[in-house]
RNA sequence: GCCCCCGUAGCCCAAUCGGCAGAGGCAGGCGCCUUAAAAGCGCCUCAGUGCGGGUUCGAACCCCGCCGGGGGCACCA
């Protein structure tokens, strides 16, 4: 390589007109550019050492702090990529080389995402193996990236399909699968509840330690009943359950990927409910831990938010109300309510249309039962009938739609409130929802808006318990207040503001036996099985008798087999009979084997559905530590290493006390729509992985960073169709708006994302032929915060061209290639500017504020060009502070002052405190609020000197105009303001 | 409907603790260099912080109410 070549540049290059031969131009950059990534490849500059293992440099490791930086999964796209993409790649990287010049052990690597239905949708509409299109697009992606100029350690690059990766997803089920939750166990964190090996469940059992709930003795089940218990508990489960099938995509979904109009995330086709046998992952399990553990990470507010309420915990009582009337006479109705103060507030009581209360109903309706009630049916069986059919007719976008007109019949039963003793009707309504709670409410119309407004509907009375202000005029009050008409002989409410009344009904419920205090949570288990071919198999067979054997660990990984046919089976978007058909089950000779799997030869049928895409994903970053390991997933010692607690790094909580740190990547940087999805789903896996001892973190990822989108300006003609974004011209009209004419004919902006379909695409392959990689990332980072979204502009990128050609033009001769530096002392003025600099360009790497550490090295780079010759001191400080963000001519002007290795590891400029203060400040002289005068002062001038200085002030005498002075308000030693009398 | 975030020059964005509204870039203007040109050089223009109140000696920043934009949730008892 040849970075010190001071020739021209290859004559074949677009270099335009006759540009000085050594102009820092695109051909220029490009040479470069390509010259220094191939020098960091050979060299592999970027690798980074392990404690042990196969990449262990015990030297290497000793005395510098390890920090691994992690960017979101990204998913290889047939498409390529656009500028928008490499955002937060190259966010990282700026930071994850700022780290590096501090001294820094850096693991920074890029893996690739790529089982999935978008792969295989593509494979299909291009007729291809998705092995063969998805190795294509990684190839493509790789080659993208590389030219960006990423310090990745290309080592640790992983795909999810490759089998020595997915061999470890499997192993990772398996491990779930042969699991179970204790919710007694003591974890070595000092918490309670913890994944255990599920031959603790058995022996618990074998031992009589623990009874089956159903009454039955372990003693007397049989093998096959034995293992149905068993089966039931484990992490991993299948269960016949209600789940999103969805015709249009051929697969079941999880909650998760389904939007709140009951369509499918991806694809947007109508999803069902329907029972299926599916494979479900017992996340409920960690509900309490994942919301805890929340307050210990440093991540977004919002995505916190976003979490907390997906797992929806609320605290409150189950309490129970007999039945009278009918077949259910002697029966319960158990509700839940995080309102148990209300309790004197009930006047009725709704189920849902699915409750098993309405299975047994009286044969006539009471006697007095309004008109409106009935719903027109002759008996209450027939009335719930009716309403039963029409709530399962409608979809769940449907229920929603209607709004807030509440439906629903009254079912001739009545309840008694335990704590009163009234007798209340009991009603059935789509509001109250099965999959909630115990499917049924007590309802409180007097503290309840839902219950206010099906009250009014069935002219139901309604009982205020706590005292609204006086103002209050709405229907239901949900705000604080004393509790009133909540008192009897055995409990007393009274007066009691509604967290103390919940306490003491509560109390009073569960020593009468009434009720208990409950917590519920909105979260639901985990829908883990897929009917596509693109994905992991799972590791289980089915015996004899039906039941699932993990393939043991000896046999992994089970490979996805070569089908002719991987195309899924889809069916008419809104054909809710149709069948789930996973292509694996077209495969006999793969889903029938013979296995010993301990006890000789049998015959044992595969799974046949795969994986979810979140699945590799869900671990990744555990990997990347240690890629090449054939004995572990990771190494513990890699593990702790990287990822484990260490008291430093622990967040602050509001309070400013230290929280225990959770350990975990330092610092992942992706979109927010992961918020509840992958980022739920690893921290699940995770933890079941510190459970069972496999890491030592209990978090996957300490920090998290949002990165905004990069949007761009898309424009349709008079027709609505989209016009070329680039061949837009943009012109102010003489009122001062912008206009835009494509072809002479004038088109309409519209803003929004960068596609294909809206032909505003704009790629990174094109930013390196017109400006090469540096300016394009420094372009990048100099557009806004990392976190704000913002319109891409090409026009605008010139300004960062401009930047890095006078940077270069600052250290050699463009015509010569010759380094003119002088080694003269720099002066104190611009000595003082570099050390602020740096100061000021550290804390803004550090704290990701990318786009002023580039104004601030703009500036520094303007005040040397005016200098009639640049110091060395500057121009080597300049280099290596401007190294993070555009590492190419950094390394090359590096070289070119003289220096043979890398910059890679040189120390960043470090600020000299003294240099730092200035001798003298301008003070302002405000008159109420008002500058009136500048006085230079020393820095260091006391209070009563200034404000004698500042009184004495001619302009501030003249604006006083006379006036006394009342106050005046000293901060020395930048601001006096004067306030007149 | 509820919750969260954001509104600063024609555009993208700075302003660290409530203390001089402008760091940087784009676009625009003038000039220089040039046979010519710009992806060159120099200089310049441009807002009083979405609107209305309030607190304060002092508000882009804190509080209240609107308006506009973005995101999340949406019968979860």
């Amino acid at each position: 390589m040849s970075t010190t070549d001071q020739s021209a540049p290859a004559s074949g290059a677009a270099s335009p007109g006759d540009a000085p031969a050594q102009r820092y131009t695109a051909a220029l950059a490009a040479q470069l550019e390509l010259a220094w990534q191939q020098r960091w490849a050979d060299e592999g500059t970027f690798e980074a050492p392990n404690p042990s293992g196969p990449w262990g440099d015990a030297a290497a490791v000793a005395g510098r702090e390890p920090l691994f930086v992690m960017d979101m999964f990204p998913y290889p796209s047939g498409a390529g990529l656009h500028v928008g993409h490499p955002l937060g790649y190259i966010a990282t990287d700026v930071w994850a080389r700022y780290q590096r010049m501090n001294g820094r052990n850096v693991l920074h690597t890029l893996g690739y995402d790529a089982f999935g239905l978008p792969a295989e949708q593509y494979a299909v509409q291009t007729g291809q193996h998705p092995r063969v299109t998805t190795e294509a697009n990684i190839a493509n992606m790789r080659r993208q990236l590389r030219r960006l100029g990423l310090a990745h350690d290309a080592r640790r690059s992983i795909s999810t399909i490759d089998p020595d990766y997915y061999r470890w997803t499997q192993w990772i089920f398996r491990e779930i699968f042969e699991s179970w939750y204790d919710p007694e166990f003591l974890r070595p964190d000092g918490g309670r509840g913890a994944a255990r090996p599920i031959s603790e469940l058995r022996e618990a059992y074998a031992s009589g330690r623990r009874q089956p709930e159903d009454g039955s003795t372990w003693a007397d089940l049989d093998d096959v009943a034995r293992r149905r218990l068993v089966d039931a508990q484990r992490l991993a489960y299948v269960s016949d359950a209600p789940v999103n099938w969805c015709p249009g995509l051929g697969t079941v979904l999880a909650n998760e990927e389904v939007t709140a109009d009951g369509r499918s995330e991806r694809g947007n086709f109508p999803v069902v409910k329907r029972p299926l046998r599916q494979w479900m992952m017992r996340i409920t399990a960690y509900a309490d831990r994942l919301v805890d553990d929340l307050d210990r990470l440093d991540w977004p507010e919002p995505v916190k938010a976003m979490q907390r309420h997906w797992i929806g915990r609320s605290t409150g009582a189950q309490v129970r109300f007999a039945l009278l009337d009918g077949p259910a006479e002697g029966g319960e109705l158990e509700v839940f309510t995080t309102r148990p103060d209300t309790l004197f507030g009930v006047t009725f009581m709704v189920v849902a249309p699915e409750h098993s209360a309405l299975d047994d109903l009286p044969a006539t309706w009471p006697a007095g039962t309004p008109e409106n009630w009935t719903g027109g049916a002759a008996t209450p069986a027939e009335a719930v009938a009716a309403y039963r059919a029409q709530a399962a007719a409608r979809s769940e976008a449907e229920r929603t739609d209607e709004g807030r007109t509440k439906t629903g019949v009254f079912t001739g039963l009545h309840a008694v409130n335990p704590i009163t003793g009234t007798a209340v009707p009991v009603f059935t309504a789509d509001y109250v929802l099965a999959g909630y709670g115990t499917g049924a409410i007590m309802a409180v119309p007097g503290q309840d808006e839902r219950d206010f407004a099906f009250a009014e509907r069935f002219e139901l009375p309604v009982v205020r318990t706590v005292q609204p202000p006086e103002d209050f005029e709405g229907g239901a009050y949900t705000g604080a207040g004393p509790a009133i008409n909540s008192s009897n002989d055995d409990v007393d409410l009274d007066g009691l503001e509604v967290a103390e009344a919940k306490e003491r009904i509560t109390a009073h419920l569960e020593r009468t036996g009434a009720g208990r205090a409950v917590t519920t949570y909105r979260l639901r288990d985990w829908l883990f099985s897929r009917q596509r071919y693109w994905g992991e198999p799972f590791p289980i067979v089915y015996d004899e008798d039906g039941l699932p054997v993990a393939v043991p660990e000896s046999q992994l990984p089970v490979l996805l087999p070569d089908v002719p046919d991987y195309s899924p089976r889809t069916f008419a978007p809104d054909d809710v009979t149709s069948e789930p058909s996973p292509p694996l089950s077209r495969v006999p000779e793969w889903v029938n084997v013979t296995l010993d799997l301990g006890d000789g030869p049998k015959q044992y049928r595969r799974e046949t559905n795969t994986m979810p895409n979140w699945a590799g994903s869900c671990w990744y970053e555990l990997r990347y530590l240690d890629p090449q390991n054939g004995q572990k997933l990771v190494d513990p010692e890699v593990e702790r290493y990287w990822m484990g607690p260490r008291a430093e790094r622990a967040v602050r909580a509001a309070d400013g006390t230290a929280v225990k740190d959770t350990g975990g990547v330092d610092l992942y940087v992706g979109g927010v729509e992961h918020a509840v999805l992958h980022l739920l789903y690893s921290r699940f896996w995770h933890k079941v992985l510190f459970d069972l001892g496999h890491v030592s973190s209990q978090e996957p990822f300490r920090r998290l960073f949002n990165q905004g989108y990069i949007q761009a300006d898309a424009f349709t003609d008079v027709r609505g169709t989209y016009v070329p974004a680039a061949e837009v011209e943009e012109t102010t009209s003489p009122t001062g708006a912008r206009e835009f004419t494509w072809q002479g004919e004038p088109v309409t902006r519209e803003y929004g994302k960068m596609g294909k379909s809206l032909k505003n695409v704009v790629t990174p392959d094109d930013m390196y032929e017109a400006y090469g990689a540096d300016t394009f990332r420094v372009y990048e980072m100099s557009m806004g915060p990392l976190d704000d979204s913002r319109p891409w502009e090409t026009r605008a990128v010139v300004g960062s061209q401009r930047f890095l050609q006078r940077l270069w033009r600052n250290v050699v001769d463009e015509a010569t290639g010759e380094v003119l530096v002088t080694d003269a002392p720099a002066d104190p003025a611009t000595r003082a500017l570099v050390h602020r600099t740096a100061a000021g360009v550290a804390a803004d790497y550090e704290a990701l504020r990318f786009n002023t550490a580039v104004s601030k090295l703009i500036e520094l780079n303007n005040e040397l060009t005016k200098l009639s010759s640049v110091p060395r001191e500057a121009a080597e400080a300049m280099v290596l502070m401007v190294a993070p963000l555009a590492p190419h001519i950094a390394e090359e002007l590096w070289s070119r002052l003289g220096h043979s290795g890398s910059l890679t590891f040189e120390q960043f400029p470090q600020a000299d405190p003294a240099l730092l203060v200035q001798q003298t400040v301008t003070c302002v002289v405000q008159l109420q609020g008002k500058v009136r005068d500048r006085l230079e002062v020393p820095a260091d001038i006391t209070e009563a000197t200034l404000r004698e200085l500042a009184l004495a002030s001619p302009a501030l005498q003249r604006a006083l105009d006379g006036r006394g002075v009342r106050t005046v308000i000293v901060r020395a030693p930048k601001l006096v303001n004067v306030v007149p009398a």
